[in-house]
DNA sequence: CTATGGCACGGATT
DNA sequence: AATCCGTGCCATAG
C-alpha cells in the first residue's frame, strides 16, 4: 500500500510540467535560492557534496580534472558544439583553473571570499588573452575598486611587468568590454565613453553630441547642470537635458556598482550584484569552425537526492504527520526530476542557439537571426505535442505495425513513462488507426 | 488469447 | 467547485 503512494511522480504530469516552466524561467541564482530554501524547509530532500565529471558522469573524488577522462572534452572537434557544464563555484580557485588560469598567474589572497568582480571578469575575458598577458590582466583587475574602476597608474603596472603602456592600455581595453562593461577604467569619464561606444557599435542609437558631453561636459553632467552643459555644448537646454538623461539612463559612471539600468535600486543595503551568468560561451581558437564550448553553470553544487533515511521511517511515521510527510516527500521529488529536467533542456537549448546563432556569438549584435519561441520549441521538441510528434515519426517508420503496449515501452526508453492506455488516448487523438487495421493498409 | 476502447476514478490545476 | 489528464479495470472485437 504504502509502495503505491509513495511511488514517484510521473515525468508527465501537468504538475510536473507546470514546475519545469517555472523552473526554467528562473536564473542559475534564483533557482540556487530556491533550492536552499527547499532543502531548509524539506526534510525528505538531501544534498549531496558530490562531484561529477561533466563529461563522463563519474564521481570525482578531488578537484582537477577527471581521472577517467582526464579533461573536460574541449579538444574533440568533430562535434560543433561541446558541453562542459561546470559548477557554479566561483569562490575557489579551482574554477579559475578552468578558464584557462593557474593560481600563481594570480596575485594571491585578492579574491574575497565571496563573489568578486575581478573573479568574475577574468572568467569572461580568459580566452581572449594571450598567456603572456594574462598576469598582466589579473594585475589590473585586482587593482581595481568597488566601483569598478582602475586604482593604480598604469606607468606603475607597466614597470612591475617591463612591458610598454600601450600594451597595457591594450589589455584594459579587452577588460573594459567585459561585463559589467566600462570595468578597469582609470576614471567614471572613461568608463562612460567605453559603454557609449559599445552601445554604438550594437547598432544603438545614441544622441548626437553624447560623446562631446562626456569628454568636455563631465563635470557638469555630474551635478546635473544641464544650463551650463547645454551652454559648453553650443545647444539649448532642452537638447542638452535630453543627452544628461540617456546618459544617466544607459551608462554606468561606476561599473562595478549594480547591473547598469539598476541605478536608482542602488540606494538599498544590499551590496552590489554583479550580473551572473548562467551560461558562458567560449571560443577557444580562431579557427574558422573551431567549437563552441558551452558553460553551462549549474546552480548547485553536489547532487540533489531523496535523503533515504526519510524514505525509510515514512512507515514508523507518527500518524498525525504522515500526511505531510507525504507531500514533503513528493515535492522533493518533483523538485529533483524538473531541475534534471531543467538542465536537460537548458543543454539542449544551447547546443541548438550555439549553432544556430554562431554568427551572433562571435561577430556580434548584427549577425542575430529572429527566431521564434515557437520555432525554438519546435525544434528542441519541448513543445506540448512532443509525445504526439514521437507517435506520429514511430508509427511512420514502423516495419511491422507496433501494438501500443509496444510503443508505450518504446517511449519509456526514450524518457517518456506513460501508460499503454495513453498511447491509446494519443494515438485516437493523432487519427491514427490500431496496429491490426495499420497492417491491412500496408499490405 | 491479445489488442483496443469505454468508463470512471483520483489527483492536480485553476 | 469545475475541469483536465493519466491510468486501471473490464468488456469486447478480432
Amino acid at each position: 500500500m504504502f509502495q503505491h503512494q509513495i511511488q514517484s511522480i510521473r515525468p508527465l504530469t501537468t504538475a510536473h510540467l507546470a514546475q519545469t516552466m517555472t523552473l526554467l524561467g528562473m536564473t542559475s541564482a534564483e533557482l540556487s535560492q530556491k533550492i536552499e530554501s527547499e532543502l531548509a524547509k524539506n526534510p525528505a530532500l538531501e544534498l549531496m557534496e558530490e562531484r561529477r565529471c561533466p563529461t563522463c558522469k563519474k564521481p570525482l573524488h578531488e578537484p582537477g580534472p577527471c581521472p577517467i577522462c582526464s579533461r573536460p572534452s574541449t579538444n574533440n572537434t568533430e562535434e560543433p558544439i561541446v558541453f562542459v557544464s561546470s559548477i557554479a563555484d566561483r569562490y575557489n580557485q579551482n574554477s579559475l583553473k578552468n578558464t584557462g588560469y593557474s593560481a600563481e598567474e594570480l596575485p594571491d589572497d585578492n579574491f574575497a571570499p565571496k563573489e568578486d568582480l575581478a573573479a568574475y571578469v577574468l572568467r569572461q575575458i580568459a580566452s581572449d588573452l594571450d598567456i603572456k598577458d594574462r598576469p598582466i590582466a589579473a594585475h589590473v583587475l585586482t587593482s581595481i575598486d568597488d566601483d569598478g574602476l582602475l586604482q593604480i597608474s598604469l606607468f606603475e603596472i607597466s614597470r612591475y611587468h617591463h612591458v610598454s603602456q600601450s600594451q597595457i592600455e591594450e589589455i584594459i581595453e579587452i577588460i573594459q568590454r567585459a561585463d559589467p562593461i566600462g570595468v578597469g577604467s582609470q576614471s567614471p569619464q572613461d568608463a562612460l565613453l567605453v559603454q557609449l561606444k559599445v552601445l554604438q557599435e550594437n547598432g544603438n542609437t545614441i544622441p548626437h553630441l553624447a560623446e562631446k558631453a562626456i569628454r568636455d561636459g563631465m563635470s557638469f553632467l555630474s551635478r546635473h547642470q544641464y544650463v551650463d552643459l547645454a551652454k559648453s555644448l553650443k545647444i539649448n537646454p532642452t537638447e542638452a537635458e535630453k543627452i544628461a538623461k540617456f546618459i544617466s539612463k544607459n551608462l554606468n559612471p561606476f561599473p562595478g556598482r549594480a547591473h547598469w539600468g539598476d541605478v536608482r535600486q542602488n540606494n538599498n543595503d544590499n551590496p552590489p550584484v554583479y550580473h551572473q551568468p548562467d551560461i558562458i560561451v567560449k571560443n577557444l581558437n580562431s579557427k574558422k569552425n573551431a567549437p563552441l564550448v558551452v558553460e553551462i553553470l549549474l546552480p548547485l553544487r553536489g547532487t540533489l537526492n531523496i535523503n533515504p533515511m526519510f524514505r525509510k521511517n515514512l512507515k514508523n511515521a507518527p500518524d498525525e504527520s504522515i500526511e505531510q510527510w507525504k507531500k514533503d516527500l513528493e515535492n522533493a521529488n518533483l523538485l529533483i526530476k524538473c531541475i534534471q529536467q531543467r538542465n536537460n533542456t537548458m543543454q539542449r537549448l544551447m547546443g541548438y542557439l550555439a549553432e544556430y546563432q554562431r554568427g551572433f556569438i562571435l561577430k556580434g549584435d548584427k549577425h542575430l537571426r529572429p527566431t521564434t519561441r515557437a520555432a525554438v520549441s519546435k525544434v528542441l521538441e519541448v513543445h506540448e505535442s512532443t509525445i504526439s510528434a514521437h507517435l506520429n515519426e514511430m508509427v511512420k517508420f514502423e516495419h511491422q505495425p507496433l501494438t501500443d503496449s509496444q510503443i508505450s515501452k518504446q517511449l519509456s526508453k526514450m524518457g517518456y513513462k506513460i501508460a499503454r492506455r495513453t498511447v491509446a488516448k494519443y494515438r485516437s487523438m493523432e487519427g491514427i488507426l490500431p496496429a491490426h487495421l495499420r497492417k491491412n493498409l500496408k499490405n
